[in-house]
RNA sequence: AGUCCCGUAGCUCAGUCUGGUUAGAGCACUACACUGAUAAUGUAGGGGUCGACAGUUCAACUCUGUCCGGGACUACCA
């Protein structure tokens, strides 16, 4: 006879390492997808991770969100193929590799060649892979590792070159300008992520000023306008752009005012053209009164007057005269006003000039209104030589006074006071003056120059030399992405996002105002852009495969351009290898590759196809859309913009379909108390040693029923114990109670089925919710809700199975003999226990199986080698009875009720008592209670339960009105409905009770109160004890007559005798012989429970004497007054 | 700066979509009970201006607006 593992206690973290164990040498996880070959395919990607750092916590969560969908499609019989991967590219890497070489990237190519720097990467970027693979095993993560894609594989690259060609080809990859944060200092372009260290931006006082663009159009496209010279205002903190300034924007639905005034230095009566909110900030309102006449040149109040008020959108298309004309933009129509919806009123004058070089919003603004740019500025941080006009601007000066040095400053400085004499007063005690300065010194000389002052404000720079960046164009390859952004747009509504918003919000809106991709990036470690160019720019090609990069060189090499580039199995992609093929035009030119790397984003963006080796390899696995799109993928909401979108964009731009249909989205892991997790604060969780203390089961079940996914959870240790307490403990009793009692009787589910209409109540009712939970779990997994799952399973197993089931249910496991009603019990709690664990083993797979394969070992129910072979247990409709669900919660309130009596009257449990009363409310409560009438009976010792007539007089009863019906058919008067209701409770349920109805006069109204609009509730019986909650009201009768006290005293003895059993170690299924001394106050009541007190004690007999021998003998009170010695022995 | 999320008991969270009667759980705390599931369990208690203000309404934790605090992402602008 096979029995049920029993265990000393429970331990999560053995259970784990044991079910590994099994898992591998059976194969499970093979199997579990082998297993499912021919079935339909349920498709996953992983997002690749990168492995050179060490995984944290949070990969817990993100990973055991993907478990569980992919555990729980596979119950569900689908086919559900996971691979893993590798991030292997991208700054950060090479980032940390320059750390651990001590070098900047200045030295890669110098210090150390790109060939050994790229080593390093290479050895870098999976420095932790060990760890990660071990985490992912030990917290249960089913994932196929030993297959995994990996970004820097050749097939990988050659897969992205195919995408990319494919771009190229529908001319959806093209070559540009963007602005870009640039250190001249250092002499490179600065990603954002560089810029957002922390320190990088440091607030510095610059010279700002406002500048009058004057107005070239004539006065009538400006309606209102007097016939005087017209300025444009307009504000910068960078006065060095200004010579490359090519257009102004105005906000299109801002006012603008035109204003009549004396200009500042030339004193002549001028308008000035800005926004009205921010007239007041240059136009001090007790000046609008002044009057005009009276102005003399050299008045500080300047007297103006608003002469017309145009919104933005009128302004646009006005011609100005170029403020510096140092040189010409070489294209596009510059010098207008256009519209830009980046313009505010916080500050300036809702004017911005727009230099399109050197502000990403300008360049934007400027290409969509077909305006050229100036670029005076070189890459080194200086002018162009035409900047100078030989007074203010000297040419090849730096911009920014932070790049000279002083001895640079020095010559710089004798050189002004040269210059700058006749405009300044006494050269010989200026200061150097910054390149600002003096532009601002010129305005000001060629009145154009309205305001001036010092500005402070907070200003990027760079982490490296600690100057201050430009923003400066700079060559770059772009994905058209903007071609396809309707279909974008509309191809992502059809996204299942979890949660919604983050789909509408976060990334809807990031695709309404979606910029074409930049995929430039001027490192080392990554995958090359595949394009060749020739010297001239005029022609260039795109190289779609190694096949095709092969074809190439040998044309080239056969026209005598031979490349020094291994095809054989020494082949590798990246640089500097790749930079050595020369190829040739179709023309004949010679051309080299374009020396950008592509965007680390574009590599994962990619993987739908790549880490097929499509479509080198697995085409038709695409082309049949079996493994494309995925049913789900999910990853942190920071992917929101990244991999999610990357995914999108490579999906919809070439294969015109979404790239996942579902997405979750999870929220960070905070520590305790909501601080981001970092090693520098040293609050980051050791997700190794959170599994080795408490288990992966644990862990992860908390981490999914804490809070739900997208929210950020605040990880506490804390939780984790009471998640093994509370559900793993309580589960875990629950099967101990079953394995002891099943394997004294030896049920080993051998018997017939026993029909549900033959079992009791209380077993239809646990099957029924059962089957409710298996309902709505299933429809919880099915639409990626994951803590309403664990949630409901944590419900049923604490409240349902165990505190009610178990509880009232004990006796019939341990008493009697091997009864169909026994047999039924078994059945019953056996059928909740494996069901649990099919429903539980998405997120607790350890535990769930141990479990499962406990309960089979013995009953052979299922011939599943594990749970996660198994099937997901169906609904079975007909064992789901609402009715019988609703009486049990109506018996679990009643006793909670009366519970609550027996503790205010201080009358234990074990005391029986006569009678409860219950007045009846309503229509069937008495039915509903009659049914269930015997638990209930048995739950409190209570003899019996009189149900009473709500109309007998003596109860005393509570109006409550029903605001719901009843504030619609009184709306404003309702208050006073309820004062009079309160005031005259007693007459309106007379009147409800007598006649159905009750008339209230309010203000002249006559409202009608129907039953519908009241609950009467019961709410006293006099002279009994009541409780009530809801419509229910129970009433207790306290009065204990002598046999309800011999029958008391009966039990308690019966305590007693068990407590001794169990303190001599007695079997719970041993026979014993009793010998209780004689007590008066004993005698009846032993004498007339003698049966109960021997069955309850299994004592085959009972002998009550006089004194007896304290020897062997035990002294017990068995109340407050009464003391005696027991005897137990085994017989 | 923009977009989005969050704010309910000391802590972790339900409830808000669809307004209605006394705002609920668990943990923690206190007291008492129960106990052949026992490192479990029950009952009772204290603990809440539902982030603030305004509006809509007979009625607002719930709807609307503004703001405050925390967070994420994106951008960095005259």
């Amino acid at each position: 006879m096979k029995k049920y593992t029993e265990y000393k206690h429970l331990d999560l973290p053995a259970i784990g390492s044991d079910m590994l164990n099994f898992w591998e040498h059976a194969h499970i996880f093979d199997k579990s997808v082998s297993s499912r070959e021919d079935s339909v395919p349920f498709v996953f990607y992983e997002g690749p991770p990168s492995a050179n750092g060490m995984p944290g916590i949070h990969h817990v969560m993100a990973r055991a969100i993907k478990d569980i969908f992919c555990r729980y499609q596979t119950l569900q019989g689908k086919l559900v193929k996971r691979k893993a991967g590798w991030d292997t590219h991208g700054l950060p890497i090479e980032l940390a590799v320059e750390k651990t070489l001590g070098i900047t990237k200045e030295d890669i190519g110098k210090k150390i060649s790109i060939e050994d720097y790229n080593k390093a990467c290479r050895k870098e970027v999976l420095k932790y892979q060990d760890r990660w693979e071990e985490l992912t095993r030990l917290m249960g993560y089913w994932v196929d590792m030993k297959h995994p894609y990996v970004t820097f594989d050749n097939t990988y690259m050659e897969s992205v070159w195919w995408l990319l060609k494919q771009l190229y080809s529908k001319d959806l990859l093209y070559k540009g300008y963007t602005i870009q944060p640039y250190s001249p200092a250092a002499g490179t372009g600065l990603s954002s992520h560089e810029i957002n260290q922390p320190g990088c931006y440091r607030n510095v006082k610059d010279t700002s000023a406002v500048a009058m663009f004057k107005l070239a159009d004539a006065l009538s496209k400006l309606p209102g306008a007097e016939a005087l010279d017209t300025y444009f205002l307009a504000w910068t903190t960078t006065p060095w752009t200004l010579p490359s300034n090519t257009a102004l924007a105005v906000g299109a639905e801002i006012e603008y005012v035109v204003v009549k005034t004396y200009h500042p230095s030339t004193h002549q009566a001028v308008q000035v053209v800005l926004a009205k909110d921010l007239l007041s900030t240059h136009f001090p309102e007790k000046n609008a009164d002044l009057e005009f006449a009276a102005y003399k040149a050299g008045d500080k109040a300047i007297p103006f007057q608003v002469v017309a008020s145009h919104l933005g959108k009128a302004l646009a298309g006005l011609r100005y005269e170029q403020l510096l004309p140092f040189a010409q933009p070489e294209d596009g129509d510059a010098f207008r006003v256009i519209t830009g919806d980046f313009v505010t009123t916080s500050d300036g004058t809702g004017i911005v000039h727009i230099a399109p070089s050197f502000g990403a919003d300008d360049f934007r603004a400027a290409k969509q209104n077909g305006i050229g740019s100036l670029t005076l500025v070189d890459k080194r941080g200086r002018f162009l030589p035409q900047v100078q006009d030989g007074t203010f601007l000297y040419g090849e000066e730096y911009v920014k006074e932070a790049y000279l040095d002083e001895a640079e400053k020095a010559a710089s400085l004798e050189k002004q006071r040269v210059a700058l004499q006749g405009i300044i007063a006494d050269t010989s005690k200026i200061q150097y003056l910054s390149v600002d300065e003096r532009i601002v010194l010129k305005l000001q000389q060629e009145g154009k120059l309205f305001k001036k002052e010092k500005y402070e404000h907070s200003y990027p720079h760079c982490w490296r030399t600690d100057k201050p960046i430009l923003y400066y164009p700079l060559d770059s390859w772009f994905v058209k992405v903007t071609a396809k952004k309707d279909r974008m747009i509309e191809l992502n509504k059809t996204i299942n996002w979890k949660p919604e918003h983050t789909g509408t919000g976060r990334f809807g809106e990031w695709l309404n105002n979606l910029q074409d991709w930049n995929l430039s990036r001027s490192r080392f470690w990554g995958i090359p852009l595949p394009i060749w160019r020739s010297e001239d720019g005029t022609e260039e090609k795109c190289i779609g495969s190694v096949e095709e990069l092969k074809r190439e060189i040998e044309k080239a090499t056969q026209a005598g351009y031979p490349s020094e580039f291994p095809m054989d199995e020494t082949l590798d992609l990246h640089k500097p290898y790749i930079d050595r093929v020369v190829l040739l035009s179709d023309s004949g030119k010679v051309m080299h590759r374009e020396s950008d790397l592509i965007d680390v984003w574009f590599d994962s963006g990619a993987m739908p196809f790549a880490q097929m080796h499509y479509p080198f390899e697995n085409k038709a696995e695409i082309d049949d859309r079996t493994n494309y799109p995925a049913d789900f993928i999910a990853e942190g909401v920071d992917q929101t913009r990244g991999w999610f979108y990357t995914l999108h964009a490579i999906s919809v731009l070439l294969f015109d379909s979404v790239a996942y249909k579902n997405v979750v989205s999870n929220g960070l892991v905070l520590d305790k108390n909501g601080n981001k997790m970092s090693k520098r604060l040293g609050n980051a969780v050791d997700p190794f040693e959170t599994i080795a203390k408490y288990g992966a089961d644990a862990t992860r079940w908390y981490m999914i029923t804490n809070a739900s996914p997208w929210d950020n959870l605040k990880f506490d240790q804390e939780g984790i114990a009471e998640v093994q307490r509370k559900f793993f403990g309580t589960l875990y009793n629950t099967y101990s109670f079953f394995a002891l009692y099943a394997n004294i009787d030896g049920f080993a589910y051998a018997e017939e089925e026993i029909p549900l209409a033959q079992r009791p109540e209380i077993d239809r009712w646990v099957l029924s919710e059962l089957n409710s939970l298996i309902a709505l779990v299933d429809n919880a997994y099915s639409e990626y809700e994951p803590t309403k799952a664990g949630r409901a399973i944590e419900y049923f197993v604490a409240e349902h199975l165990s505190n009610w089931y178990v509880r009232l249910c004990r006796r019939r496991f341990w008493k009697g003999s091997y009864t169909s009603d026994k047999i039924a019990a078994y059945q019953t709690l056996y059928t909740c226990l494996e069901t649990i664990a099919h429903l539980a083993s998405p997120i607790a797979p350890f535990f769930s199986d141990r479990l499962f394969k406990d309960l089979n070992a013995v009953a052979g129910r299922n011939t599943s080698e594990s749970v996660h072979l198994s099937r997901f247990p169906k609904v079975q409709e007909a064992h789901i009875d609402k009715a019988l669900e609703e009486r049990m919660e109506l018996a679990q309130k009643i006793c909670s009720m009366v519970l609550s009596i027996r503790k205010k009257e201080n009358i234990r449990v074990r005391q029986p008592l006569n009678t409860i009363q219950i007045p009846i409310t309503g229509s069937g409560l008495k039915e509903k209670i009659e049914a269930v009438k015997e638990l209930i009976l048995s739950e409190l010792n209570v003899k019996k339960i009189e149900f009473v007539d709500e109309s007998q007089t003596r109860i005393v009863k509570n109006l409550k009105l029903n605001f719901k019906t009843l504030g619609k058919k009184c709306g404003k008067d309702m208050k006073e409905v309820q004062a009079y209701a309160a005031a005259n409770s007693k007459e309106i349920i007379g009147q409800i009770e007598a006649e159905g109805k009750a008339m209230v006069h309010i203000a002249g109204n006559n409202y009608q109160l129907d039953p519908e609009d009241v609950d009467i509730i019961p709410v006293d019986i006099p002279g009994w004890k009541v409780a009530n909650a809801g419509a229910i009201t129970v009433a207790l009768d306290t009065v204990i007559t002598p046999e309800l006290k011999e029958e008391g005293l009966a039990r308690e003895l019966v305590n007693r005798i068990q407590n001794l059993r169990k303190e001599k170690f007695l079997e719970v299924t041993d026979k014993i012989t009793l010998h209780i001394e004689d007590h008066e106050q004993m005698r009846t009541a032993i004498l007339n429970n003698l049966n109960y007190i021997c069955t309850e004690t299994l004592a085959v007999s009972l002998v009550s004497e006089g004194p007896i021998d304290p020897a062997g003998a035990d002294l017990v009170d068995v109340d407050e007054e009464i003391r005696i010695l027991i005897k137990i022995n085994k017989a």
